[in-house]
This record gives C-alpha cells, sequence and structure tokens, in this order.
DNA sequence: CAAGTGTATGCGTGTGTGCTCATGTAGTAA
DNA sequence: TTACTACATGAGCACACACGCATACACTTG
C-alpha cells in the first residue's frame, strides 16, 4: 500500500476512460443491475428493463467487448453475467459520494 | 455494513451514470492527473496537457459542475483542486480491473 | 484611461453513439 | 421441409459533445 503513483500513460488514461465511458450509460447500468440478481438470457433482461430487444442486445455487446458481463449460449438462448464484480465496488463509491454532495448541498440550501 | 441493495431508482441510475460519463474522456482524466499533484490555475494545467485553453477551461467547467473539481479565483487566475478524492479511488479501481483482464488475456493469448 | 494577461464563451464542424425499424441468423420442434 | 423462438445486425436518424477559432469578459498594471 502507499504506493506512489507515476503519471500514467496516455494509452492506459484511454483505456480507464474507455471503462467509464461504458459505465457511463444509463440502460447499460440497468442492464447490470437487472443481472445483479443472477445471470439470465437477453429476453428477461428486456423485459426488466423495458427496453427494445435490439438495444438491449447491442449494449450487452459493448458490456461483454469491455469485459464486465460474460456470454455463454445455451440451445436457443443466450445467457449474459457480470463478469466483473469490480463494478458494483464502483457504483459503491460512486454512490457514496454523490450522497455526500447531496448532504452537503442540504447543508448550504436547506 | 454488508447491507441489501434494493435495486436503485431510474433517476439514480441517471446520476450515477453521469458522474462515469463525466469520467469518461481521455482528456478531463489528464487534467485530473495535472490536478493530482496538487492545485493549479488554468493556465498550468494547459501546459501539462498539451491542450488548446478553450477546450480545458470548458472540461474544468463540466468537473466543477459534476463537483469534482473546486473553484478559487485568486487575482486573474482561477485556480482549480481536486474536490472529491474518491475519483482516485475509482480510477484505482478500475486500473486493477483493467490489469487482471491484462494478465487474464495474456494466460490465454500468451 | 489604455494595454496586457488569464479565463470564459458563442459559433460552427465533425464524430461518436444511442435508438428504432426491419431483416438476417441460429437453434428447436412439428 | 416449414414454422417458431431467441438473438444479432445493417441502415438510417437524431442528438450530444469534443474540439478549434475567434471574441468577450475580468482583473491588474502602467
Amino acid at each position: 500500500m502507499a504506493k506512489r503513483h507515476r503519471p500514467l500513460s496516455d494509452d492506459a488514461l484511454d483505456l480507464i476512460a474507455r471503462r467509464f465511458a461504458v459505465l457511463g450509460e444509463p440502460m447499460r447500468l440497468r442492464i447490470l443491475q437487472s443481472l445483479l440478481t443472477g445471470e439470465k438470457p437477453v429476453h428477461r433482461v428486456v423485459g426488466e428493463t423495458g427496453s427494445t430487444q435490439a438495444n438491449i442486445s447491442r449494449h450487452l455487446q459493448t458490456l461483454a467487448n469491455a469485459g464486465l458481463v460474460s456470454r455463454r449460449k445455451v440451445g436457443l438462448e443466450v445467457i449474459y453475467a457480470v463478469a466483473d464484480p469490480s463494478i458494483f465496488e464502483l457504483c459503491t463509491l460512486v454512490c457514496g459520494s454523490l450522497e455526500k454532495q447531496h448532504t452537503a448541498n442540504a447543508r448550504i440550501f436547506g
């Protein structure tokens, strides 16, 4: 621990930014939240998110390309699952930060 | 701790996604990395990032609107500083995840 | 006042991408 | 084979936004 940070290369920053960008779409977060309760086929994610099958399929592909979800074919269905649990740590961190901002604003404007 | 997660509302997911999106631009990460070594005026960030003054100014405004950096005017200069240290925890988490993916890929393709 | 420095912003452009509609592809079952 | 289900994908549209250029604004100094 307490490792001193050298500045990251531009390529590294591009990769990090890319991951953040993938998580920066509300629909994809909804998909991940749907997968939080367990792996499921596409049509179930479609049902839980209330979006189009085409749209969900594309977002799932984006998530899979980023290595955030895994793909497994079973008969007719393609079953997706969260492949990188760090996602939820990230969301938890952001939630905490947002709550802190909110209470700070409440102190100012409340 | 070990609080069970209720599903987040769509509004909450929008806020979280917004924060990820703000961090999802390489240039903004470079700006934050520049501010990592301490608060500094705009023109110094411009020098360290090698981008345009107009561009940096706009990105800094985006970061400030998201509450990630603070703004402080001193004479002619406007001095920005990181306002939310959780940013770096987020980046550290992502870095760890990316490294893990990389070594996994190395095992497969190496 | 005028001149110079440091930031912000209006405008136009190009690019990326989220969404929908329609169609294609794979697998199952009759 | 045909018919049906589950998923992927091509085409087109619309919108957001990163960027550069020029200009406006804020502040200091002469």
